[in-house]
DNA sequence: GCGACAG
DNA sequence: ATCTTGTCGC
């Protein structure tokens, strides 16, 4: 099962420091939490806030870093979630920060920000910098429910968020065109939750949706300043990569 | 009632 | 997500 409540320990990652005045300074305000304990009570919570959801907005400018986040787990519940702050434009690693821990709800298809959200709240909060972005491993507004983990995530910290996802999860789609770039709209109940996106010729597409501050438009747009060479942006890459060593690392 | 179902 | 063998390709 799972436990609501804190999710363990949270270590910060070599802050990359610049002479002079600090673009990067701050932290990134994490806000105290009551979890909830049933799936009713998790689908109430979304509800309640799913009202707060900002869906336009486009990209800071200039836009200096995006974050990544992501979370690897292990046996009996245990989990680390890692966020990665690269540089917007040369999309080097600028920041980072872990926070092991345990499963704060079980998986439920919806329900599932409710299982990270803790241990990537831990995370942010032991980063040393505020990214301009952040980018989930996961749905925004193409939910059920139109309150993905990107819109929570977005919502709880009041900050630009989208979510780029692997596999769909609401909403129907044509494939889009071949070529990277190419994108097609994410159909739910009559309204475009999301887009199909090509970020390379010829491979699967990713689902992109809003979070929260950030237009569709701009989340697409930023998905493929993302993905110079991969399918999957170099956020996630690198915080899937950087969750699962701190998830060895801590036994 | 039956399938589908982020990570 | 994670468990896993082999296989195709740069």
């Amino acid at each position: 099962m799972s436990r609501p409540g804190p999710a363990g320990h949270a270590s910060a990652g070599p802050a990359v420091r610049r002479a002079g005045a600090d673009p990067y300074r701050g932290r990134v305000h994490v806000p105290e939490l009551a979890w909830p304990t049933t799936a009713a009570q998790a689908r109430a919570e979304q509800d309640r806030l799913r009202p707060l959801v900002r869906t336009t907005g486009s990209l800071p400018a200039p836009l200096r870093t995006v974050a990544g986040l992501d979370v690897a787990y292990g046996g009996d519940d245990r989990l680390a979630a890692a966020v990665v702050v690269l540089d917007a434009d040369t999309l080097a690693p600028v920041d980072q920060a872990t926070a092991v821990g345990v499963a704060a709800f079980d998986y439920v298809p919806g329900l599932f920000a409710f299982r990270e959200l803790p241990a990537l709240l831990a995370a942010l909060a032991a980063l040393s910098t505020v990214p301009d972005v952040l980018v989930c491993d996961g749905h925004g507004l193409a939910h059920p429910r139109r309150f993905g983990l990107a819109c929570h995530l977005g919502v709880l910290l009041d900050r630009p968020t989208i979510g780029i996802a692997k596999t769909p999860l609401s909403g129907r789609y044509e494939p889009p065109d071949p070529r990277r770039g190419a994108g097609s709209a994410l159909l739910a109940d009559g309204e475009v939750v999301g887009r199909a996106l090509r970020t390379r010729d010829g491979v699967k597409p990713v689902y992109v949706s809003v979070g929260h501050r950030l237009d569709l438009d701009a989340a697409c747009a930023l998905a493929l300043r993302l993905t110079p060479r991969y399918r999957l942006p170099e956020t996630t890459r690198r915080a899937d990569r950087l969750c699962r060593d701190a998830l060895a690392a801590a036994g």
